[in-house]
RNA sequence: GGGCGUUUAGCUCAGUUGGCUAGAGCGCUUCCCUUACAAGGAAGAAGUCACUGGUUCGAGUCCAGUAACGCCCA
């Protein structure tokens, strides 16, 4: 490295070396020794998907996990930041799908299952590299050598174990259900994988004939649907009911119209029948609570739509499902997987109903049978109306395509369902049952005014939670996480993928004896003599009652060979034994096709990346972790499923912090992303402005609130790219360049350092003051940080560093170290020294660029005179010296700092031009402090106000004329030889005008008997003080202005 | 429908337990290419702290309500 540092600040020269040192010295990597007894501090990345490069919001992310573990590092804890990548099940399969479409033309069914995964593996492969070497840039200092990937062989094992655990548990079951379904990917999606979007869609109402016509008693009135159909409100007769629908497609599958039992009319219509048009399928009018009775003038949306009849589609709608099984109701499912009309996946009165109209309309999308449907009853005049309707409706997250609720097999977690047997001393149970959190239910702890056991999934997540041992950062996130808890359903964790863990269960349909036969026979050849086998567990399924067997039922079954019901029987495998899967398969048992949700390997993620199950150093070593950052979007998703697992799994919480960041927004306040062209590339920013100035902005941006806004403009990279890229970034750039250039200028003065044993800064007024500034600088950012306070943190230093040492400090060493002073020269080299330190976790590279230069300079610093450390990556955290805190010097400082700023002030005012001095006549009160202050530093007073004579009189002294008078804490100063008395006056005035104000407000609180009454004293003492200095103030303006000469 | 957030200078935002003559960065005005830095220096202008009430000696800060925008959940 040579010995002069470049002018300007050019990150894309050092950045990459730097990098490299950090990585030959093995800085980033964690040595795991169980026995290691000192201070660690973990944490693990949230993967990002390998769908895509990182954006800014990774960007933010992984900024100020670096800030923290570099902190950590320097404060000499053992640290690991583990990295990794995230396979993205649905999503990553999705953009693999459109990229083969559109470069191949071929659709995922025709490839096979192994080339298909494949492809996607050359995907991962590209993007995640991609992804590390951009996090690699941005300065993230992991643990590079422990790189995991959710669907490596490490957290396959992990993913594995776990699934085995709950199944053995009985946590995993397998139940036809009523799903999301999102039929452009052809998946199941969990609930919160649904985005809801407000949709301008309409109801329409359809008119549903009745068998026979009914009559209805007197008074019992056929509400109108609208007052423009005039219905005959004194018809006692009707010949059909109407229904009002969003989705008319569905009523293919109606299989009830339901009413409410309170509807005057229910008495005669419950019980009759309708025939369903172009299906012609007979249903019944049954009563049920759920339906909303009409109400034109109701507040609730639904009644004022309702027309007091419900078509009951239990196959393809929530609330329609659970109707059904209240009524016991058949479930008729009219759509294929793609959405579209068929009558292949469980239309079971098919045969008996088919005629030319419902033919027509198989095979239609969803979309195009509901405008055909729509259609069909407004040719056959039952379409009695169609009003406009803005509703939620729900979207897939990945494909954007509304929802459809559809009926199908997945498997599912019980969250809720207590555990047998945890299998660890879980602390959080016993803190809330002492604190009374918990109340016994039928023999069973639950949690407090909520449905969730204690010792089930959803408990042991709101358990640590309620014991207080997990903290959100900011507080408000709290809820968020324990409301979704304590209204948790059972989580499918079945996808219809190719891509991602597939499920580890063979199954096999057991109709008949000799099926029974078959499988029994393959059980107890897996089987030992004591019937078990540590890889394998059984469970069963009745088709018909769709109940999950309890194992001794299975095994009467087995050994009585006797069969009442027809049943699946499942296997699950802890591992991929050969020689279990050969005899499972042998036997008829076909394996699950189906994949895990994504968020089941991201929920090991805190102990999969540490080798779990295995008892690895790493394991006891970092888990539990410290600190867990993270976007707001996946509290759900995400973090509380880590802290579910990492309770079950391990029987302790994965981490004991969750600090959440902000959501970086483009200047309109949208989101950032591709289709709306706003997204801003990390690796554009770096390009341009560096890496450290990047994390500067966005550390200096990140306070407590939800959302932050980036301005964008679009940007010229030196390649000639046309960029998005925000002014913001400018911040950081500029902070770099202006510590790159007060390094440059430290270091060029910085000859023949005295040792810091050598020096009395306890002597010199600005020497104290700097030591005292920077003392509490190191306090409030280690106080900063302790707290998630990132803005302040970055704001602290940013004014340290630009306006207490480059204005103030270095300008005044300058002058002493030309008046021969050598003392500045240490104290400079040990203030840049504290300043690297400081300022290492966010802007790591420029630090140690700098550290290193400073090292070759001046070795040894600062007290002790100890040489520094190599690298600033390890070197140590600064502590707080607070006898170097000191408040005296500081006032004192202030105001010498006021004696120039009201100097220079003068000189503007009075338009005398920089190059030209100024004679200054100061008038201090001997014994005073000030007189002190003034006569220890005059050159410097001098250099810095522009100052050519100064006089300093213990002496009260006439008001020259021709002078402009300042008054500053006692001192009065009179710069002399100023010509524009008007100018003076107006400055004079402006002062006067600004001292009233003050003044008036302060006698308004002192005139008030109450404010002396009732204030703390020494607030009242404060503002007596106050009051004091600005009546003397003004007395000195006053005088001032009666001085000056009169006009003309 | 339930929950949360935001509303402070032209823009982006700070403002800890109420004590404020309300701050920062950018932008703006004036001067300066002064031997670290023009990505800089010096000086300056700029705000009924969304609105309405209340509590208090005192409210940007606490409470209640209103409005606008945004996010999450159902």
């Amino acid at each position: 490295m040579s010995t002069e540092l470049a002018k300007v600040y050019e990150p894309q020269n050092i950045e990459q070396d730097i990098y490299n040192r950090w990585i030959e010295a093995g800085a980033f990597h964690a040595e795991c020794d169980a026995d290691y007894d000192g201070d660690t501090f973990g944490m693990v990345i949230p993967p990002p998907n390998v769908t895509a490069a990182l954006h800014l919001g990774h960007a933010l992310n992984n900024a100020l996990q670096d800030v923290l573990i570099r902190w950590r590092r320097m404060q000499q804890y053992n640290t690991l930041w583990m990295p990794g990548t995230d396979h993205a099940g649905i999503a990553t399969q999705t953009v693999v799908e459109k990229r083969l479409l559109a470069e191949e033309g071929k659709r995922r069914t025709e490839y096979d299952r192994d080339e298909f995964v494949a492809r996607v593996q050359d995907w991962k492969d590209e993007y995640e590299a991609r992804i590390l070497n951009q996090l690699k840039t941005m300065g993230c200092s992991c643990d590079w050598d422990r790189t995991r990937f959710t669907m490596d062989e490490v957290c396959a094992k992990a993913v594995r174990e776990t699934f085995f655990r709950l199944f053995a548990d009985r946590l995993i079951y397998r139940g036809k259900r009523l799903v999301n379904w999102d039929p452009a990917t052809q998946t199941v999606l969990a609930d919160d994988e649904v985005e809801h979007e407000e949709i301008r869609g309409h109801f329409w109402y359809l008119q549903y004939p009745l068998v026979e016509p009914v009559t209805l008693p007197s008074g019992t009135d056929v509400l109108p649907v609208s007052d423009t159909h005039g219905r005959d409100a004194h018809a006692t007769t009707i010949t059909h009911i109407t229904v009002a629908t969003t989705r008319p497609e569905t009523m293919l599958g109606d299989t009830a119209v339901a009413m409410n039992p309170k509807d005057p009319r229910a008495e005669a219509l419950a019980g009759r029948k309708v025939r369903l048009p172009i299906v012609g399928r007979e249903i019944p009018i049954i009563a049920d609570d759920h339906v909303v009775a009409p109400d034109p003038d109701s507040d609730d949306e639904k009644a004022r739509f309702s027309t007091g009849f419900l078509k009951v589609t239990p196959a393809h709608d929530p609330d329609d499902y659970q109707i059904g099984q209240r009524h016991d109701l058949p479930m008729i499912n009219v759509m294929a997987p793609d959405g579209s009309i068929s009558k292949d996946h469980g239309w079971d009165d098919w045969d008996a109903i088919a005629n030319p109209d419902v033919e027509n309309i198989i095979g239609m999308d969803r979309f195009e049978a509901r405008e055909a449907i729509v259609e069909f009853f407004r040719q056959e005049t039952l379409l009695e109306d169609v009003r406009d309707y803005t509703h939620q409706v729900g979207h897939s997250y990945r494909s954007h395509v509304p929802i459809e609720p559809y009926l199908s097999d997945q498997w599912y977690v019980a969250v809720k369902k207590p555990i047998a047997d945890v299998g660890f001393e879980i602390a959080d149970f016993e803190t809330l049952r002492s604190d009374g959190t918990v109340e016994t239910k039928d023999g069973v702890e639950f949690i407090k005014d909520t449905d969730v056991p204690l010792a089930s999934l959803a408990g042991l997540a709101l358990a640590p939670l309620l014991a207080d041992r997990l903290t959100f950062t900011p507080e408000r996130y709290t809820r968020n996480y324990q409301t979704w808890l304590e209204n948790l359903r059972d989580w499918p964790i079945s996808r219809q993928l190719w891509w991602g863990h597939q499920i580890p269960v063979w199954s096999k349909a057991i109709e008949n004896v000799d099926d029974l036969k078959e499988a029994s026979s393959v059980f107890f050849a897996l089987l030992d003599e004591n019937l078990s086998n540590p890889n394998l567990m059984f469970t069963a399924y009745e088709i018909e009652t769709q109940m999950t067997l309890d194992h001794s039922r299975m095994r009467e079954c087995l050994q009585s060979d006797k069969l009442s019901r027809p049943f699946y029987a499942f296997a699950c495998l802890r591992s991929d034994c050969a020689n279990d899967i050969q005899a499972l398969e042998a036997a008829g048992f076909v394996r699950d096709p189906d994949v895990l949700d994504t968020w089941f390997s991201s929920a090991l993620w805190p102990f999969s990346t540490l080798g779990w199950p295995d008892e690895t150093d790493a394991l006891k070593t970092f888990y539990p972790n410290d600190v867990l950052s993270t976007a707001r979007e996946i509290i759900t998703l995400w973090v509380s499923r880590m802290v579910m697992m990492g309770q079950y799994c391990l029987g302790d919480i994965p981490f004991c912090d969750v600090f959440i960041h902000a959501m970086i927004q483009d200047g309109e306040g949208r989101k950032m992303s591709k289709s709306l062209g706003n997204g801003v590339d990390p690796l554009d920013i770096i390009a341009s402005h560096g890496s450290d100035a990047m994390r500067y902005t966005l550390v200096s941006m990140t306070t407590q609130t939800q959302d932050v806004r980036m301005p964008l403009e679009t940007m010229t990279l030196p390649d000639g790219r046309e960029v998005n890229s925000s002014p913001k970034f400018d911040i950081g750039r500029n902070f770099a360049n202006k510590l790159w250039n007060a390094a440059r200028f430290a270091m060029m003065k910085l000859q023949r350092v005295p040792g810091w044993d050598h020096i009395r800064p306890g002597d010199s007024l600005p020497d104290q003051w700097i030591l005292s500034r920077l003392n509490n600088t190191v306090r409030d950012a280690t106080a900063a940080l302790d707290g998630y306070r990132f803005n302040e943190l970055a704001e602290r230093l940013y004014h340290f560093v630009w306006d207490d040492f480059c204005d103030w400090y270095l300008e005044i060493s300058k002058v002493r170290i030309a008046d021969g002073e050598s003392q500045p020269k240490a104290v400079v080299a040990y203030v840049l020294d504290a300043i690297l330190r400081l300022l290492h976790p966010i802007m790591p590279y420029i630090t140690e660029a700098i550290w290193q230069q400073l090292n070759h300079v001046v070795p040894a610093r600062g007290p002790g005179d100890i040489e520094a450390e190599t690298l600033l990556v390890t070197a140590e955290w600064p502590r707080a010296d607070g006898e170097m805190i000191n408040p005296g010097a500081e006032g004192a400082f202030n105001l010498f700092a006021d004696c120039v700023r009201d100097i220079r002030n003068v000189r503007t005012q009075h338009n005398v031009p920089p190059s030209e001095k100024v004679s200054v006549t100061a008038e201090v009160v001997e014994g005073h402090p000030s007189a002190d202050i003034l006569r220890e530093n005059v050159e410097v007073l001098k250099a810095l106000a522009g100052i050519g004579e100064l006089t300093i009189s213990g002496e009260a002294v006439q008001q020259p004329g021709n002078a402009a008078a300042i008054n500053v804490g006692g001192i009065r100063l009179y710069v002399l030889d100023i010509i524009d008395v008007e100018a003076e006056r107006q400055r004079l005035e402006k002062e006067k005008a600004t001292i009233q104000k003050g003044l008036k407000g302060i006698e308004g609180k002192l005139g008030n008997e109450n404010f002396l009454n009732k204030a703390p004293a020494e607030v009242v003492q404060r503002e007596r003080d106050r009051l004091d200095g600005l009546q003397r103030d003004l007395g000195a303006v006053n005088d001032a202005l009666a001085a000056l000469p009169s006009e003309g």
